[in-house]
DNA sequence: TATAGTAGATAGTGCTACTGTCCGGTATTG
DNA sequence: CAATACCGGACAGTAGCACTATCTACTATA
């Protein structure tokens, strides 16, 4: 496969290949001669994985680079390359912890403790969770780590079923692909869903009745 | 309170204070004389809501104006307010329908019909659903619509507790905030518990027993 | 042999989210 | 009351990101 039939095979524009390429998102085709070479079906993948990782998940390359280096990464264990992948999704940017962040910090912790999930410190979820209570807190937001006992519930078994079918893949490198989409997409998806769901109730509960008048004001 | 109090309560830089002044998306202070104006807790508020929209829901300044307009607005339901802030979140750009993903729209149209769940047919998130499952199916990622029925009854379950909550706000713009925060804010909470508990269950599949030998390769 | 396509290098583009500077004027402090 | 700090408003400039275009020397194909 030449790089036009790539490109049209993956809606992705020569220009941009090439770009994937140098940036060191995918790698570079096999060479046949001094400026021709050959893709193969595993580019096609990896460049469909890229654009599902930007269009749908929204990040940016770096972080796409950083991710796509923990699937290919043969670390020891197949959950550390989970993990690697976990880390790299969400870019930290170095945040100044004041007082109240360490404080949200700790109990995020202390809460990760008493659910038995043990998950590295340095997670850059454990922050951003964090962040966000904090942020809801601030703006009176009635919720607390207390409060969200039943999601976690339930996304400790969808991760169960998750990570058992991401363990089922033939490879490797797919048990990782698997896990990073099921982590992106798949969790795009389910925001997508809470949101119809948000809209869905939302309407019912302001038009209890089939007619159009409005109950609330 | 001057300009500079609000930078230093609010850890907004005065020159990115006025940018947002500029884009519309904070009003500006109160003027006392040719080039003085004073700002108040609501300037405050309506800033840290900013903040947390740009920090933690990751939205660009475009969209963020979008939502604040929604706000803002006094359209007759707050059903309608709730839409139209749901629908400004995903600023999506206008995608070139292929059939297949018409297809899976379809899909997700008739799921939608079959949960009576009734959603605008424009709303954004169905057509970024529809295209996160086509990429699950063409990585033969093993999920339907049909599997998510679980997930989306507790969507529904907890939209259903939030919307009551945003009711039981004391007037009509706290309402619709309590309900963009609980989308952007509590849903990125959300996001990052899954990827906690994905971690956590990854860890544990991995070292089943105490020791520290994994058991997969 | 004419034409189209290719790899690789490098420069340029459009957009976003600020940031810096300048101005005439206002508040504050010693 | 004078020196200084700060203010709002206008506008130009900047850094980073994700491409996109152009060029050169070469290769495949009709």
């Amino acid at each position: 496969m030449k790089v036009s039939e790539l490109s049209s095979r993956s809606d992705v524009s020569v220009s941009s290949i090439k770009y994937y390429v140098r940036e060191g998102l995918l790698a570079a085709g096999h060479p046949t001669a001094a400026n021709q070479a050959t893709y193969d079906e595993q580019h096609l993948r990896r460049l469909r994985l890229i654009r599902a990782l930007i269009d749908i998940g929204g990040l940016p390359i770096a972080s796409v680079r950083a991710v796509l280096e923990a699937v290919d990464s043969d670390t020891t264990s197949l959950h550390d390359a989970f993990g690697s992948v976990m880390h790299a999704l969400d870019a930290a940017p170095p945040t100044d912890m004041d007082a109240e962040l360490a404080a949200a910090r700790n109990q995020v912790l202390a809460w990760l403790r008493a659910r038995k999930w043990s998950v590295k410190p340095h997670a850059p979820a454990i922050q951003m969770l964090a962040e966000a209570l904090l942020t809801l807190r601030r703006f009176d937001f009635g919720i607390g780590l207390d409060g969200l006992d039943g999601v976690a519930d339930a996304a400790e078994q969808m991760a169960e079923f998750e990570v058992l079918s991401a363990r089922n893949q033939s490879d490797r490198t797919a048990s990782v692909e698997h896990m990073l989409l099921g982590t992106v997409v798949y969790g795009q998806a389910l925001t997508e869903i809470r949101r119809l769901a948000l809209e869905a109730v939302s309407a019912r509960a302001d038009k209890p009745t089939k007619g159009r008048r409005a109950v609330a004001h």
